[in-house]
DNA sequence: TTAAAACCCGAAAACGTTTACGTAATTAAA
DNA sequence: TTTAATTACGTAAACGTTTTCGGGTTTTAA
């Protein structure tokens, strides 16, 4: 019963042909202001709502967006997500998540699946363990696309990302003025823009103050969780490092654990500073130095850069998006201001 | 180019109706597996996909289902929409996100923008500032629908929960075996079943246990964090609590700032407990002892449940389904059983 | 007064599928 | 051998919109 109303049914009612109705609920000029009242409060009487597969076919707009991201299960892109949901309600638009678990072949399975007209638009931040330029050069030209802070490099496309360069830069620096010289590296993200950014930043701001890049220092990102805490634990007995500078979220835990395990005093023995968007990094013990990126921000940006490009504005527009990430000190450094 | 492969390019290439293309790329019984493998592989090699809005306006299917959650920036909610992702994706169906920010109002607005066949089916974990059962009464008639954790009761729909009840009484129960009988109720959710029940467990271990109940230990949330603190600190002046049962974990990191700011030590002057999905509860200062849901689960049990309507399965099952919650007992109870 | 413009609405095609129905050719049953 | 059943494919309608085109009526300008 209240699933057939549709036009044709309030067309009947009204004694209008289909295309006025049509056309008086998409505010046309073509239809008197007298009948559009008609139509509307009709249409809000039977409660009637447009069926959207018949309006995609016809029109080929889906007024849906698409999000693919590693993983929603992390603070970041759950924020992030939080922030795209925001600006796509604004727009009426509906929002699909997809996780790829940072396989590209899923990756490009989902994107693959979205070019048939499902979506307008796509909204990615691309999974770490490879990078494929040229799928996505290709890509970018079949449907809009927004990159965010996991973003390929020289494509023709916007790209949302954070100064990870200067904040690394800061970061490491913090670590040197806190007297640390020998400051361990735990690399993620290295196949990616952002990673190697990541670690450029670190290297120029050891090298700025006349610090050597020790190789031994430097420890890869793996999987499995357990792997992780291990390998901090040898890096610690082979090598001891004063300072931790963690790349990834994922680091963060384990460094801590393995501090634990070796009955290690932070910040004394050692000091830890993370990429994070832990909301109980303050609360951790002890409370964790952090570079925490504009999640919720970054969200809201890609998003509109997304409804630009779908409500053709900002056609000149610059490309390339920065935001600022933000060095919150705690007690994991050692040298913080003063504690809240 | 490469968007204009439909079903009527394929007909022509291949010298064979629309229809008989159709009816192969469905695996029709009335297609020989010669011409089927003919269509298949032509498909295939012009990378050829069903175009979704035509094929949903005329099988009245979609292929894709709704969450609609309070807030997805929560681990619980996270984990929950993961288990649902995997389960979907198996089936091969899309997942719409929606999110209500408690708000019964846009609670309501994105549900009835999912009636008209955008989506085959809902779950679905309410908002908890309102409890408006004949709306969800009339709502199961019209759309496959599934409750997970936050659920209306009595309605004839799949409910998923957690042992709400069973694992609050043993949690206040292990409060009064630390020693405490001054337990202060930090309470959330209380328009909900959910939320009813978790007290009913702490009331009835106080009872069980011979301690009468005091109204004025009872706190109830606010969406301002920062009232929480103050509402928290002002419960420890006046009536000195010597534990605290937080019934959500958005009264965790309060709880936690509350002491701090009164200088309480964790556990020796106030036990703390918590439902919590927190990852880092286990490195809060100090680490907290927490109720987990099992919420991965939950969104693997709720998503499942959902693909037995939409497959016509499982009719006649229980539609309560509950799921163990489990306690981790950690230092801020102060008598965990051994450090990790 | 007349031509042009503006206004308002309807008929019908189109979007790309799915599916009920029809039919010819082949096979099985009588 | 005749008839019924089965197999394999095609025709055409339908799903509910949007949109092009056209026409009739009223208003404005000359």
């Amino acid at each position: 019963m209240s699933g057939e109303v549709n036009i044709k049914r309030l067309a009947q009612e009204l004694n209008l042909s289909i295309a006025t109705v049509s056309k008086a609920l998409n505010d046309s000029y073509e239809i008197s202001l007298k009948t559009k009242t008609r139509v509307l409060t009709l249409a809000k009487e039977l409660n009637y709502t447009p069926n959207p597969a018949a309006s995609n076919l016809r029109s080929n707009k889906t007024k849906t967006i698409a999000v693919i991201i590693p993983n929603i299960a992390n603070n970041f892109f759950s924020l992030a997500i939080k922030g795209i949901e925001e600006i796509a309600r604004q727009y009426g638009y509906h929002v699909l998540i997809y996780q790829t678990h940072e396989d590209i072949e899923t990756e490009m399975l989902f994107t693959n699946s979205l070019l048939n007209g499902r979506v307008d638009g796509i909204l990615t931040s691309v999974s770490s363990n490879e990078y494929n330029n040229d799928y996505y050069r290709d890509l970018v030209k079949k449907i809009p696309l927004v990159f965010f802070d996991r973003v390929y490099e020289s494509l023709d496309a916007f790209k949302i990302t954070t100064d990870d360069y200067q904040i690394s830069f800061n970061a490491t620096e913090h670590l040197i003025e806190c007297g640390c010289t020998q400051i361990a590296y735990l690399y993620g993200l290295e196949k990616l823009p952002a990673g190697r950014t990541r670690f450029a930043g670190y290297k120029d701001a050891l090298a700025a103050h006349g610090i050597s890049i020790d190789e031994n220092l430097i420890l890869h990102y793996q999987p499995e969780e357990n792997e992780n805490v291990t390998n901090i634990v040898n890096l610690f007995q082979s090598h001891k490092p004063d300072a931790i500078f963690s790349s990834i979220e994922e680091f963060a835990i384990p460094a801590y654990l393995a501090c634990k395990e070796l009955k290690l005093q932070i910040p004394d023995d050692v000091k830890i500073i993370s990429f994070s968007n832990l909301s109980s990094a303050k609360l951790l013990n002890p409370s964790l130095t952090t570079i925490t990126q504009p999640a919720f921000e970054i969200g809201i940006e890609a998003a509109k850069c997304l409804f630009k490009i779908l409500t053709k504005r900002g056609i000149g527009d610059d490309q390339n998006i920065v935001l600022k990430s933000v060095l919150i000190k705690r007690e994991s450094t050692g040298c913080w201001e003063k504690p809240a």
